[in-house]
RNA sequence: UGGCCUAUGGUGUAACUGGCAACACGUCUGGUUUUGGUCCAGAAGAGUCUAGGUUCGAGCCCUAGUAGGCCAACCA
């Protein structure tokens, strides 16, 4: 079925296990089955590129399915976001389905098992029934309704569904096994009386069915073939297949619930529940700001949906837990934008910088690349005149040769437009910098070709002409989180890790060729990061938010110039003994060319040890064969340098020798 | 006094099902560059949780441990 060398993931092997065992690919289909009780997350992500990316591969329908069961948390809102968000990732799904579709077969089919004396009425609380289920560690005892009658049954599950009795008064359980190890086999509720509006069935009910009743069932009504959840539905499936064995026809298909690993992220969070808490008590401005995990954030702060969904590619699909490092995320949305984001210019920090020697009122419209990875981007205009702003940080009076930008009395470029030389710099009573004053050279403009234009400066800066420049406002976020996994603390509540600078408005100046940029579109500003127009900008109100930096190995460098700490510049090289080590572990296996040449290496190696890092390779696990021929063979070589015999190395010599690998009784041969 | 799952560089995933542990991110060098971006070249970093066993050969198979995760909602 699938041709291309690339490893498959557990899940794609199971699937082409089953085709070859005779499921025939047309009868493949998935599911995507969000509870719209929340919003969508980067999390969930993963799992809709599993299931709907193995839709693509196999070319198989994936139902849209939401799991409506709950009245009390499931909204309509949610339900058309979460559509929204699917959709925006690029996904198509065959059906449009929700759980409460079923509602009437799963209550014909309750009936059935009621029948058959596979499940009954219980009528305590919800307090002793949770008593006598017992713990993971000890059996639960049996509900005294256990042993009702079938008509009994009939008859009190039918007056539930009439709504004569109120919530927690009886609620309906599968009869299974009070003492079952798995906490779930314990005679599971199947429904329980809500009396509430439904977003979609209205009043029609007041009897709702669990989960686990519902999942399993759902998907065998919609023929899923493999029903891709996570983890933590694990212990689930023991009962999910059960209740499909009570009502399963052997001539259809009969799904199959697997589970894989979900996505965490560093420095975020990811659960909904506590999502919703941020939004609610107004940490964030709603679900989908930027600095939210929500796709609807993401979205908003700039993110695209390719570089999500390659994220999600590049993360792969395990079954153990796991956290990936958000830099990684970072780095594919970069990817992304780098070829597609039109360069402009724009200062966060400005400080006037004054061209003394260019003329005063004149203005030049200086052409620009829209984007040197992609020729098609074409150029535009922007304005040059006398007085510009640059970044406060592109200015230092004096610095040191590392410093790439404008000092006094050097040259750098000012980015499409003429080298300049600091010359001068006008302070306040402070000391604060008001202005730069420089010059210019008027034959080293961009593109020119002059000679003097291809004169090797110090580095290039961004600007914007000050007459010309439009203000903007520029919204620059940092993690939410101060702590790598906020929600993993047993002692420690997630809030306490907010960050309380996550959001920082800037009053920016950016070139006038953005006043028309539309909500959503992207940018890169130049030496800055990637930024896209936020959907409160109007008319005359610019409004940016920041997606993303550059990369920057120069940010990276600062901290060290700072810190005063001696650096340990020069990496300590790998002592001989560990590369002897190294070399050893293979050393059964290679070719025997391939041995000699290694065990020359060794030799030559072994000069540089002495007997103290030798001795405790003495101790080598028998099964190590490789490191102990390697240790065997230094050995040899520091005897032979004149290191004295003693127990150690003579009961090492006579283990060797006992050993059933011929090389290294070889070696030890030798040494004696 | 349990059941189930997992364990491979800092992170995440591979290793054609037993044959010199690979790829991506990250880190570090160097080169190119009118973005300290991109791009190019390279490097460091893993004895595959531990101890035994099977095998000519084990990350992979077997045994026993250890560590982490999940399971006691009328949530999904």
């Amino acid at each position: 079925m699938v041709n291309d060398n690339k490893s498959l993931n557990f899940l794609e092997q199971i699937i082409e296990e089953d085709l070859a065992n005779g499921l025939s690919n047309n009868k493949l289909r998935f599911r995507f089955p969000p509870e719209p009780n929340g919003y969508l997350h980067i999390g969930h992500t993963k799992a809709i590129g599993i299931s709907f990316g193995l839709g693509e591969k196999y070319n198989a329908p994936v139902n849209l399915r939401f799991d409506d069961t709950n009245p009390a948390k499931e909204e309509q809102e949610y339900v058309d976001a979460i559509k929204k968000d699917v959709a925006w990732l690029g996904y198509t799904w065959d059906k449009e389905l929700f759980s409460s579709d079923y509602f009437q077969q799963l209550y014909d089919w309750a009936i059935i098992l009621i029948k058959k004396g596979k499940a009954y009425v219980d009528s305590q609380s919800s307090e002793v029934m949770a008593e006598q289920k017992g713990t993971p560690t000890q059996p639960g005892v049996d509900s005294p309704y256990r042993n009702r009658s079938i008509e009994e049954n009939l008859d009190l599950f039918e007056r539930m569904k009439q709504g004569e009795f109120e919530e927690g008064a009886h609620i309906l359980r599968a009869k299974i096994d009070m003492k079952h190890p798995n906490m779930l086999m314990r005679d599971p509720i199947m429904y329980r009386i809500l009396k509430k509006h439904h977003h979609r069935t209205g009043n029609d009910w007041c009897i709702y069915p669990m989960y686990d009743w519902t999942h399993g069932e759902s998907d065998y009504i919609e023929q899923i073939s493999h029903s891709l959840c996570s983890l933590e539905f694990k212990p689930h499936r023991e009962l999910y297949d059960w209740f499909l064995d009570q009502i399963v026809d052997v001539n259809k298909l009969r799904p199959k619930q697997r589970e894989f690993a979900r996505l965490n992220l560093s420095y975020t969070i990811m659960s909904k529940r506590k999502l919703l808490q941020l939004v609610e008590q107004g940490i964030v401005y709603g679900w989908d700001d930027p600095r939210m995990p929500t796709i609807s954030g993401l979205r908003r702060r700039g993110y695209t949906p390719k570089a999500i969904r390659h994220f999600v590619e590049r993360v792969g699909v395990a079954k153990r837990d796991n956290v990936i490092d958000v830099s990684l995320l970072e780095f594919c949305i970069r990817e992304d934008l780098n070829k597609t984001a039109p360069r402009v210019m724009a200062v966060m920090d400005p400080v006037k910088l004054v061209i003394t020697n260019y003329p005063e009122g004149k203005e030049e419209w200086l052409e620009a690349e829209n984007n040197p990875e992609d020729e098609s981007a074409g150029y535009r205009k922007i304005p040059f005149s006398r007085e510009l702003y640059i970044e406060r940080d592109d200015f230092k009076e004096e610095a040191n040769s590392k410093y790439f930008r404008l000092t006094l009395g050097k040259e750098v470029r000012l980015k499409n437009a003429y080298i300049i030389k600091g010359e001068d710099v006008v302070k306040d009573a402070h000391g604060n910098i008001l202005e730069i004053h420089c010059v210019y050279d008027k034959d080293t403009l961009s593109g020119s070709g002059t000679e003097a234009s291809l004169r090797k400066v110090k580095g290039t800066l961004h600007w914007v002409s000050i007459q010309h420049a439009l203000k903007a406002e520029v919204r620059e976020y940092d993690r939410l989180f101060m702590d790598e996994a906020p929600d993993s603390h047993q002692d420690k509540e997630f809030m306490e890790f907010l960050n309380p600078k996550s959001l920082r408005v800037i009053e920016a100046f950016v070139e006038p060729s953005l006043k028309e940029a539309k909500v959503g579109e992207r940018f890169q500003f130049q030496r800055l990061g990637y930024f896209n127009v936020d959907d409160d900008a109007s008319e005359g109100k610019l409004i940016f938010n920041k997606t993303v930096g550059l990369r920057d190995t120069w940010a990276k460098q600062k901290p060290k110039e700072v810190s005063n700490k001696p650096q340990v510049k020069t990496q300590p090289k790998r002592k001989a003994i560990d590369v002897i080590q190294q070399l050893g572990k293979k050393y059964t296996n290679l070719p025997e060319a391939k041995q000699q040449k290694v065990k020359a290496e060794i030799q030559e190696l072994a000069e540089q040890v002495n007997y103290e890092e030798l001795e405790p390779l003495f101790n080598t696990a028998v099964k190590k064969v490789g490191t102990r021929i390697a240790v065997a063979i230094t050995l040899d070589v520091l005897l032979k340098k004149g290191v004295e015999r003693n127990d150690e190395i003579h009961k090492f010599i006579t283990k060797a020798l006992e050993d059933k690998n011929d090389i290294l009784v070889a070696e030890a041969q030798g040494i004696i």
